[in-house]
DNA sequence: CGCACTATGAAACTCATC
DNA sequence: GATGAGTTTCATAGTGCG
């Protein structure tokens, strides 16, 4: 598969006559134009006017405060429309429905808008709206360039599919293509250019609420430091008030149960187009930056994520997010019930772990551990205190700090030590040694345990699946990894037909490929290592050949939305975990095959 | 070159308190 | 409800060593 048409060129951006339509269309291209363009000062005063009309005041309103205020000062004006709406009673219209993004100037003011804060002397707003500001840009513009390219040259030989022509007009009219492609699947392969349009202009409205999403509470300094800080305030609780409530995490972080804490009565219903087979799974990190869940969510036809923390399955937390359309009765747990402390995992521990040691979980393993060098700085600081007493408070709080940052446990008189790889497999429920050997560095080993599944958890979600497929199942496994999934099936005793499985990393591959055959499986695992390059030809041929799919498992890269990445914390749009729109798109051309071919 | 180690904070949460 | 302190986080880029 590796040799495929394209791998090698995607990288090279190649801006010839071909793609001269694209730029045109291209929003980001367009902003940095006008930006330019626009800075003479005879612009300034439409700008400000544009600009809070854009917010959503009246013309008439904003031709006042810009007339009472002066045309420089946006401060003051923003103050005195609020006061002035306020008086009124009557809250002013939202950006989100007073712009039409379909309209013919969408390419126009959307961007202007947004471009617009930069010169907006409100540090506060400015950076509420700025995460979402440029989405998509830079993180996709290669993929689809490229891919436009393609389709414009499969245009020119005169041989596009009706589906490659639909995603053409799409591009064509400004919308990214991967959403197109998006939009195509979720719609259908019928549905007809205004269909997909309505669609697409409806979810770039959903971000354009994100942007607006408000994070007061969380800054109270930040909004404090302002002069006028009731005003922005209500005015950020104006936008929050229209705005669809934010996906929250629940507490304690049980999702629908958990075996030792059930809820009673769960109960919930999905849309009918969530409903339609194959059964699929996505996972990923609980705690994403704010409104990726809510995106994550309304791409999956609105599912309502199920976060579990895996610290009710095993001695290690590990908060998750999970989007799925299994049913949630009468689900069972992997039998033996893993050790759910850290004395039952580690019994040798308990000899050394020191009483003002309160903790009996341990944190979400990662994907680095602890160097010698630092345990090495914990004993020399332990060992400076005599024997059979405590150490001082503040050797106490060191110590306590970097045990819960990097996860070490007692292994001897004064001495901590990371997990051990065999450890971690087991915390996570995978046979040991699953992934020792067969060439895999240490490093690789941490790296792939931390970017996996908890076997268990995963486990009580899929257990439902058993009565439902006595005779096993065929299963299309995204973002693979080590084979969490296919493990969790395998050791509820779901038979596993054929096993369709897309991972990038050959060493893991290798390691599902080495499970599968060590653990004498009747079925057949199939690989691929690029979900990009898993195209509808390449979904049809496969459903043609094992009929379809019970069940797509996967979770897409967290890089970019985990907590402990401080160089490239991008969000859903991030390089890797933008690799989710894959996994949507797959599931979705999934969807559309089976239903085609009667599946259903 | 492969591997191990190190330095690099901020976002978003929980919880106690007022 | 508002506030502030405290806690956790499927990581990355650069460096050095053998």
């Amino acid at each position: 598969m590796d040799e495929n048409v394209s791998g090698g060129d995607v990288s090279d951006v190649d801006w010839t006559t071909d793609d001269e339509s694209e730029i045109n269309l291209n929003p980001v291209t367009t902003i940095v134009g006008n930006e330019e363009a626009c800075s003479s000062r005879s612009a300034s005063r439409s700008k400000m006017f544009d600009h809070f009309v854009g917010m959503g005041f009246s013309d008439k309103l904003v031709s006042k405060a810009i007339e009472e205020n002066g045309e420089e000062d946006s401060d003051s004006i923003l103050n005195w429309l609020l006061t002035f709406s306020s008086l009124e009673d009557s809250p002013p219209q939202q950006l989100s429905t007073n712009f039409d993004p379909c309209s013919s100037d969408y390419n126009e003011i959307f961007p202007n808008d947004l471009s617009d804060m930069d010169s907006w002397s409100d540090d506060e707003i400015e950076d509420c709206l700025k995460p979402n500001g440029a989405p998509n840009g830079a993180a996709n513009g290669v993929y689809r360039s490229e891919k436009h390219k393609m389709l414009l040259s499969l245009a020119a030989s005169g041989s596009l599919t009706e589906r490659e022509e639909k995603l053409l007009s799409l591009a064509d009219m400004g919308y990214p293509l991967e959403e197109a492609e998006i939009a195509l699947e979720r719609c259908g392969p019928k549905a007809l250019i205004g269909e997909l349009s309505d669609f697409l202009c409806a979810a770039q409205m959903a971000r354009e609420e994100d942007c607006y999403l408000p994070d007061d509470d969380l800054k109270p300094k930040h909004l404090l430091s302002g002069s006028s800080k009731s005003k922005k305030r209500k005015f950020l609780e104006m936008k929050k008030n229209v705005i669809e409530e934010s996906i929250r995490l629940p507490n304690p972080m049980i999702g629908y149960g958990v075996p030792s804490m059930q809820l009673e009565r769960v109960h919930r219903s999905l849309r009918d187009d969530a409903r339609a087979p194959p059964y699929f799974y996505y996972e990923n990190v609980a705690l994403t930056p704010k409104g990726v869940w809510d995106t994550i969510s309304r791409f999956l036809y609105d599912i309502e994520p199920e976060f579990v923390d895996s610290k009710f399955f095993s001695a290690c937390a590990r908060k998750r997010g999970y989007v799925h359309n299994l049913p949630i009765e009468n689900r069972f747990p992997l039998i033996p019930l893993p050790p759910l402390t850290i004395q039952q995992a580690f019994p040798l521990s308990k000899r050394w772990w020191p009483r003002w040691d309160p903790r009996d979980k341990l944190n979400c393993i990662q994907t680095a551990i602890a160097s010698a060098k630092l345990t090495e700085r914990i004993r020399s600081a332990l060992e400076r205190v005599e024997s059979e007493a405590d150490p001082p408070e503040s050797v106490q709080r060191y110590v306590m700090e970097q045990c819960r940052k990097w996860n070490l446990v007692w292994v001897g008189r004064n001495k901590v030590a990371p997990l051990e790889p065999d450890e971690v497999e087991m915390l996570l429920g995978f046979p040991k040694n699953h992934t020792r050997g067969g060439g895999i560095s240490r490093t690789d080993r941490y790296k792939s345990l931390g970017n996996s599944f908890q076997v268990d958890t995963v486990a009580y979600h899929l257990s439902v699946l058993k009565d439902i497929y006595p005779n096993g199942v065929n299963v299309l496994s995204l973002f693979s990894g080590i084979g969490g999934a296919e493990v969790a099936l395998h050791r509820l005793g779901i038979k596993l037909k054929n096993v369709v499985s897309i991972e990038k990393s050959k060493v893991n591959r290798d390691i599902v490929r080495s499970w599968w055959e060590q653990t004498n499986q009747t079925g057949m695992l199939i690989d691929f290592d690029d979900v990009q390059q898993f195209d509808d030809t390449r979904i049809e041929q496969i459903i043609g050949s094992i009929g379809g799919f019970d069940l797509v498992v996967g979770g897409s890269p967290c890089n970019n939305l985990a907590g402990s990445n401080r160089v490239s914390r991008d969000g859903l749009e991030g390089k890797e975990s933008s690799l989710f729109y894959d996994y949507f798109r797959i599931l979705g051309s999934v969807k559309s095959v089976m239903r085609n071919n009667r599946f259903a």
